[in-house]
DNA sequence: TTTAAAATTTAGACTTGTCTAAAATAATTG
DNA sequence: CAATTATTTTAGACAAGTCTAAATTTTAAA
């Protein structure tokens, strides 16, 4: 099926809403998500329901099909794909990457995906720690992870990822030094408004809840 | 300045008709390169000309503008090096890449495409032995090249490219194992039809006019 | 449970890029 | 050089995707 690059969007931020909150998905989630106006959405779920991608009901909001969340996963795989390729190959920094990957994911040739898979040497997530889908949408299996607002006090973990997209903030972890890859131990928790002392690289930072909740740890 | 993928091929058309023949460039010539019709050309040269990429006179054909062609050798630019990295990386067949070569050539990025001709060496030409302009806009200087067809009897060539990008046109090639690099004797010319007997490989083979005429060597 | 507020949809309009059919201009030819 | 033909442009229409403003439905509150 041929998709515009605006109908994959869709299909795409459908699919990250779904993940999110597991319920049907409101017409204003979507069009916060894709900037948008509330009644371009309900047109284009129209436009999708025809398409068999999704299943709509006026008034009652969305979710995907499962022929639609395949092919999300086709779009999730590019994207991630890509990313390695700007990451491992061409030296961007992960916090650079998005927004290039937004162009590349929507390239169409399946060939053409699976041979960059294969010349990445089959990487199983992407730089920010998040799952490739394989060539039939399936993830790897991936070790337990939190967020590390979860984390208890005393108890370290792996970054494994950032949930947030946002180049502001991940240059921001880049320039106190949050790497992929880093160990952090939680020292402290302050009741009252949820935020975290942690320690990591020897030095001690402070995280708010919102920060913390953003950055996804395996824990050890 | 942002231009659409629509606005872009156009540019890329208008510059590549210009390469063909020098003179201005004629509403109907432009339609057929870019399979539409000649309508809506002419609304796309209105367009294009607010822009300042070409200058155009009602009637009298139009041609790119310093800029326009800037803005063309910056996509012949991506063009072409996704296509070495498709062949070279991918391993795709230089007869394959044409058409994703065409999608990945509207990807906005200038750090992207800098990077990208860091890691494949700064190649000069790409598979078809077609020169790759530089970050400024400029080719490299080629050794003298002819086309097959104007190759003096009892001479011999090394293939340097192909002119024509059909996909059939390159499987027939591949197939009779004419590549990239490969040296062709002419033995004989047909005065009647042009037609020609050359040898490759040990082998003879007959090419129609038509064929030598894309056929683009260096001679030896 | 009736009403006010919030969420969603509809109606109509705009932009981009395309088309067909008709009109205008340029080129060719007898 | 006048008439026919070929080329090009204009006018009006359409599809995709978006918007604003108004109407409708759902939800929350009094």
């Amino acid at each position: 099926m041929q998709l515009s690059q605006s109908e994959e969007n869709y299909i795409k931020a459908m699919y990250a809403l779904s993940q999110e909150h597991g319920k049907d998905i409101a017409t204003n989630d979507l069009a916060e998500k894709m900037s948008t106006k509330a009644s371009s959405v309900t047109d284009m779920l129209k436009k999708l329901t025809d398409k068999e991608l999704l299943k709509y009901k006026k008034y009652q909001g969305c979710s995907l099909t499962l022929l639609g969340k395949q092919v999300a996963l086709g779009i999730v795989r590019k994207h991630r794909l890509w990313e390695v390729f700007l990451v491992d190959k061409l030296q961007f920094g992960w916090d650079e990457v998005h927004e290039i990957a937004e162009q590349l994911e929507h390239i169409q040739s399946v060939q053409l995906t699976n041979r960059l898979e294969e010349f990445l040497g089959f990487p199983k997530v992407d730089p920010h720690g998040d799952p490739i889908p394989n060539r039939e949408g399936e993830f790897a299996e991936i070790p337990h992870r939190t967020v590390l607002s979860q984390v208890d006090i005393g108890k370290s973990g792996i970054v494994m990822g950032v949930e947030d997209g946002e180049v502001s903030f991940l240059k921001y972890l880049n320039k106190i030094g949050l790497t992929l890859g880093i160990t952090i131990l939680v020292e402290y928790k302050l009741d009252f408004d949820g935020s975290l002392l942690i320690s990591m690289n020897g030095k001690q930072i402070q995280f708010s809840k919102v920060v913390a909740s953003k950055i996804s740890v395996q824990l050890i």
